[in-house]
RNA sequence: GGCCCGUUCGUCUAUCGGCUAGGACGCUAGAUUUUCAUUCUAGUAAGAGGAGUUCGACUCUCCUACGGGCUACCA
């Protein structure tokens, strides 16, 4: 019997989630839509000195925004609550507990201190320090500690972990969905803290592994970083007799940086001017701020499909793509090997893309927004109007103003290369004689004046490039714009009038 | 340093032993347009290097180089 599909995201709230936790929150999302499964959010906050006021409620708005639907997690419960395992800590205790007794984990007593001390002085010395089955007899731990002595240093307050026992010199193989087959000696892993006395908390490692087997996950998918840990996990499970049920794996490849060294990080956001994160985020304490994908006017619709293309295709030359399309067509053995490197101009790209799908009520409605911001009183048809003539040449709402501010005040300057190109020769008069024409058209629509000028153009014998670009540089200001007879229209009859004058008088 | 993972156009990638190596972003040029942009067309540009397996290798194996990650009482 095939078992249900149930994965999950489990980040911590140590700052704002990153847009490579979002991939992998996405990709976790759509194995479980597509599978019939459980998509379950669950907080890792075991880190009591890391833990950031906000965080856990800005993941939770950041996966609302991308459309990322919860099936089960701190907001909205599930059968295998508390999702937080700050609130889980009881459950872990036990666990650690069962490791001691089965001799697959020791207290130790040594003190943080002591340990970077100590690592300090053997690094001096150029060499490597490893916690494992080499030193591990050499520190004050139960391994060689008599029971009494153990309970005695507990009893009296003395801090304690408990460290997982490495086994000595043993290969393990291991199994990813994306990698293959990988083996590791033990030898070369350390015996890795587990369970820490001073805050009663787990570490990760047995938070995860206990989290995953109680909540009864069945697939882990979690970034490439986790990759070198994977022994240990497996031989978590198999400590606890849990290898017969343990999930399958999957490590997802890093995003890096869009030039240079490393994996892409804030600051690369910062110097290139692009978001690294999916909705802005101000620092409690410090008051930094970061940007986000939704304040830079970003659709979740393109965010979404920008990233999940990164590290992972559906095989063919598609890549314009919906939540339900990529959940159809989302695959695992799709999702590349190695690490892709950010590219801000094609996120951008996308986001031009999903502008030409929007509905223009909805674009003007945002549109109106910022009109209202600007003091520019404009009606919902007036600015479904304008979408409708300008959004083809846009990426962004915040474009909107720059490609259709001539429509809503007239020029109060107007470009010199432009001046100096057209408003010479008989242009000026030129223009004198188009405001006449005008005048006398009763049918201001774009259709009329358009056919209107263009015969008088025609009769006359006038350059078309001439009258049309003084024109519009008499309207617009500058060398830029749709067609200036939709423009024309836009405005109406009186403004075109006035502002032909105005260019007139302006430019004499 | 050690361990693990990776390596196709500048970037994201297709190819699962037969390739004249395909698509997209970007860039360049041309066409369309009254301008700018859009759009359309075309061009640019890649299998890290070396061995081996094979009739045949971008695809499989090994070595080297390079890149990435991990190496905390952080996740």
């Amino acid at each position: 019997m095939e078992r249900r599909v149930r994965v999950r995201f489990a980040p911590s709230p140590t700052g704002p989630l990153h847009i490579g936790g979002v991939r992998t929150a996405l990709y976790n999302y759509l194995f479980a839509r597509q599978h019939k499964g459980d998509f379950i959010l669950r907080i890792e906050d075991t880190d009591s000195q890391r833990f950031v006021p906000g965080a856990e409620e800005y993941i939770n708005e950041s996966l609302r925004w991308c459309g990322i639907n919860i099936d089960e997690g701190v907001n909205e419960g599930g059968d295998y609550a508390p999702y937080r395992q700050s609130e889980r800590r009881e459950i872990y205790l036990k666990y650690a507990m069962d490791l001691i007794n089965s001799d697959n984990a020791y207290y130790a007593f040594d003190t943080p201190e002591e340990l970077t001390s100590l690592r300090e002085s053997v690094e001096a010395k150029g060499e490597v320090f490893a916690y494992n089955y080499t030193v591990r007899t050499e520190f004050a731990t139960s391994l060689i500690l008599s029971k009494e002595e153990v309970e005695e240093r507990i009893n009296r307050g003395d801090q304690w972990v408990v460290r997982f026992k490495m086994p000595e010199n043993e290969i393990i193989h291991m199994k990813d969905l994306i990698r293959g087959d990988i083996a590791v000696n033990t030898s070369t892993l350390d015996d890795k803290v587990l369970y820490k006395s001073a805050d009663s908390l787990p570490t990760y490692h047995l938070a995860n592994i206990v989290d995953d087997r109680l909540m009864e996950i069945s697939h882990v998918i979690r970034g490439e970083e986790w990759l070198p840990s994977l022994p240990l996990h497996y031989l978590l499970y198999r400590s606890f007799g849990w290898s017969d049920i343990q999930p399958e794996f999957a490590h997802l490849p890093l995003l890096l940086k869009p030039t240079g060294k490393g994996k892409l990080s804030k600051r690369d956001g910062d110097k290139m001017g692009f978001p690294v994160f999916p909705l802005k985020w101000v620092a409690p304490t410090t008051g930094e701020t970061a940007r986000g994908y939704r304040e830079d006017g970003y659709f979740p619709e393109s965010f979404i499909n920008m990233i999940a293309l990164l590290g992972w295709n559906p095989g063919n030359d598609q890549e314009i793509m919906n939540m339900e399309q990529l959940t159809e067509l989302f695959s695992l053995d799709k999702v590349g090997k190695s690490g892709a490197r950010f590219d801000p101009e094609k996120a951008k790209w996308f986001n031009s893309q999903y502008m030409q799908k929007r509905d223009n009520s909805e674009l003007a409605e945002s549109f109106l927004v910022e009109l209202k911001e600007r003091g520019v009183d404009c009606s919902l048809d007036m600015a479904i109007k304008v979408t409708s003539m300008i959004k083809e040449r846009t990426t962004f709402i915040s474009d909107f103003w720059g490609e259709s501010f001539f429509i809503f005040e007239a020029p109060k300057s107007f470009d010199e290369k432009v001046v100096a190109k057209f408003w010479k020769g008989e242009n000026p008069i030129r223009m004198a004689k188009l405001r006449e024409l005008l005048a006398e058209v009763e049918d201001f629509s774009a259709s009329n004046t358009e056919s209107l000028v263009h015969n008088w153009i025609k009769s006359n014998e006038l350059p078309m490039g001439q009258i049309m670009n003084s024109l519009r540089l008499v309207i617009v200001g500058e060398s830029k714009g749709p067609s200036m007879f939709d423009i024309c229209e836009m405005i109406g009859k009186e403004e075109t009038l006035k502002r032909i004058d105005f260019a007139i008088s302006e430019l004499a």
